[in-house]
DNA sequence: CATACATTCAACCTCATGGTTGAATTTAAT
DNA sequence: ATTAAATTCAACCATGAGGTTGAATGTATG
């Protein structure tokens, strides 16, 4: 059914690299849209259009539903789910500084009412 | 501190849609690397992975601390955040198709002993 | 100081992106 | 049968990606 190769993954990671695109895919996730429809908000011409929704295609992120001279194209997320897995793999370091931040605050926190004190330095 | 603003969440995928930086910062995330160490197991140029590390680093997804002569680069996974938080508005989406085909799989199974019944098919 | 090392810079190549415009295609409506 | 609408196609342009090579830069080391 669904690809999870890594050619997919670039695909779906470049198709997302671009705000006329993430912004088409918002809308999507709302109501399947034609191509004019999808146009019409953009400042660019509908050829122009068109190619984004190629590309977004190409990397499996939407479908399209030819009705006689309109297309329809949906939304299909499936693909940002290996996008999303690869994203996991790493969560824990930015978790982690997060934390680190966060206990930092804290310390400041104690230390408020205190004689200045830093946070403590890793050795 | 870590800027959220729809270019760098640009730059993030843009970096990410490339198996060569996606493999550098998979190695980076065991440890520090130096340029040099990035670039030996590449079946390309020095110059050619400097460029891919600058991209990274445009990116904000490595650092690089120059000591002496080399540098070294270090994995930020920070600006991931941004990007897995993109992705997460979606992930109702890919739920709903998983739990649409485990359901499907189930009907079958259930359906398995008796005169075969395709899954209802919605409204 | 001379030399080797780690890295970047600059120039170049090829190909993909992101945009344009105008013509072509297919389908719907009068 | 025309005409209008929805979309793509083809050709073009400018820019950036991803790679090459060779020279330049800065830093260790003998």
């Amino acid at each position: 059914m669904v690809e999870f190769n890594p050619s997919r993954l670039d695909a779906v990671f470049q198709a997302l690299a671009d705000p006329t695109r993430r912004a088409m895919l918002g809308r999507l996730a709302k109501q399947p849209l034609s191509v004019g429809e999808l146009a019409a908000p953009l400042e660019m011409s509908l050829a122009a259009a068109s190619k984004h929704i190629k590309l977004l295609e190409r990397a499996g992120l939407i479908e399209r539903e030819i009705q006689g001279r309109m297309h329809l194209c949906r939304l299909n997320a499936a693909p940002m789910h290996a996008g999303m897995e690869w994203l996991r793999h790493y969560e824990r370091f930015w978790m982690q500084r997060l934390h680190q931040l966060e206990a930092l605050l804290h310390a400041e926190d104690r230390a408020a009412g205190k004689p200045t004190r830093k946070p403590r330095r890793r050795s």
